[in-house]
DNA sequence: TAAAATATCACCCTTAAAGGGGATTGACAG
DNA sequence: CTGTCAATCCCCTTTAAGGGTGATATTTTA
């Protein structure tokens, strides 16, 4: 079954030769092409389109404010951006918005339709400079110091509960242990993690984002 | 010119059939092929390879352990992963050892020889549900949640001091206040943070990435 | 098998934290 | 000029947290 796309596109050569390329493949279905993004929402509702190929650039509103807008009415609808723009701001806000994929004008239209596939897939079709770019922005921000602090299976899970702000008491019903037992883990934790209190684990845990998770 | 590759990978069949496979095509060209990654830098310095395929879980020492030790006899060298794990914790630590792929098994070879000229034009060839895993996680961490809690200039000094871990009464000193006035500050950043502790405050601060240097 | 690590619980004592209430001063807005 | 808000401080009470010490059973490891 064919791909519905809806494609918002305001240079109108561009668009109609997009149309003309895409409707010649039997495995998309142009549903709808605009020059702006102003009736965005009563469109996808009637078009129901499977993508939707967003350009940045548009007269009056950009493309990046009818994401949410889009995945509002189904939230199963995949959004590729399609832009001349490589810039951090307009990736990351695209991204954040909620944008599946984001493929650069200046490679081939051949890659737009690989991507339309793709993201229909459940892929995140993204040109390389771009993918690099999030990459990078990745290692950076999720990289959780892996730091070993030699904790025992229920010390990691009374400091879990810990890290959340549960009281002691709770902790220990929670965990199904007596009082003093909670309290016994807790110096030993404090004195592997080098704290002196609750509050200072907490603050280490998060801030140096410390899995607790394995 | 061929790509030359260097595939480092446990299973013989598996190993033996990429050969044949990626051998066959005149755009790869096979340097070596190693069941373990023992021998990993003196490899990698010998055969200098344009992309490298690197199981996971393999005898003695896994994959991501020779990540560094490939990049740092030249960084320029790309890294694809290929495995049959999708867990969070291997791909995250595969991309932060600087990992520029990441394919799954269950995909077909053909996705692996993508992904191989992928990398090296620069791109970040991922299996659809690790590209989403990373899309994910790159939305949270790149958007802070920027709650208002509507808290004074004070309030927020205090926060920032309870959020390091400090004592009330250190954190009083440190400000130039009354222990009692401290106290003041905290009970009103309580009841504005709607939590009911100092432990609960830090852990909301630090984990919603509330911002208290505007 | 003996020693070490782990998980469990208990008691005492001190300090820290939190909740409630109230009061004063200064600034600023209506 | 009066009410509101922010910042300051104090008292009292209860609860939570932390330090020290020690004991027992189980599991793991050397």
């Amino acid at each position: 079954m064919a791909i519905r796309l809806v494609i918002f596109e305001d240079n109108e050569i561009l668009r109609s030769s997009l149309c003309t390329l895409l409707g010649s493949s039997g495995d998309y279905q142009i549903v709808g092409m605009y020059g702006d993004v102003m009736e965005a929402e009563q469109i996808i509702r009637s078009t129901r389109p499977d993508v939707v190929v967003l350009d940045i650039d548009m007269p009056v509103r950009d493309g990046i404010s009818a994401i949410p807008i889009i995945k509002q009415v189904d939230n199963a609808i995949s959004v590729v951006m399609y832009t001349q723009f490589e810039d951090d701001d307009r990736l990351f806000r695209s991204l954040c918005a909620g944008a599946d994929g984001y493929v650069l004008k200046k490679t081939t239209p051949l890659k737009l339709f690989e991507a339309i596939a793709e993201v229909h897939k459940g892929g995140v079709p993204m040109s390389p400079a771009i993918a690099q770019k999030v990459l990078n922005s990745f290692r950076e921000k999720a990289k959780p110091k892996q730091e070993e602090y030699f904790l025992t299976v229920r010390e990691t899970e009374v400091l879990k509960l810990l890290v959340k702000g549960y009281t002691v008491k709770y902790i220990a019903a929670d965990l199904h242990m007596a009082y003093e037992t909670c309290r016994s883990h807790l110096r030993n934790i404090y004195k592997k993690l080098h704290v002196r209190c609750g509050k200072e684990a907490i603050a280490k845990i998060l801030k140096d984002r410390i899995n607790l998770n394995r």
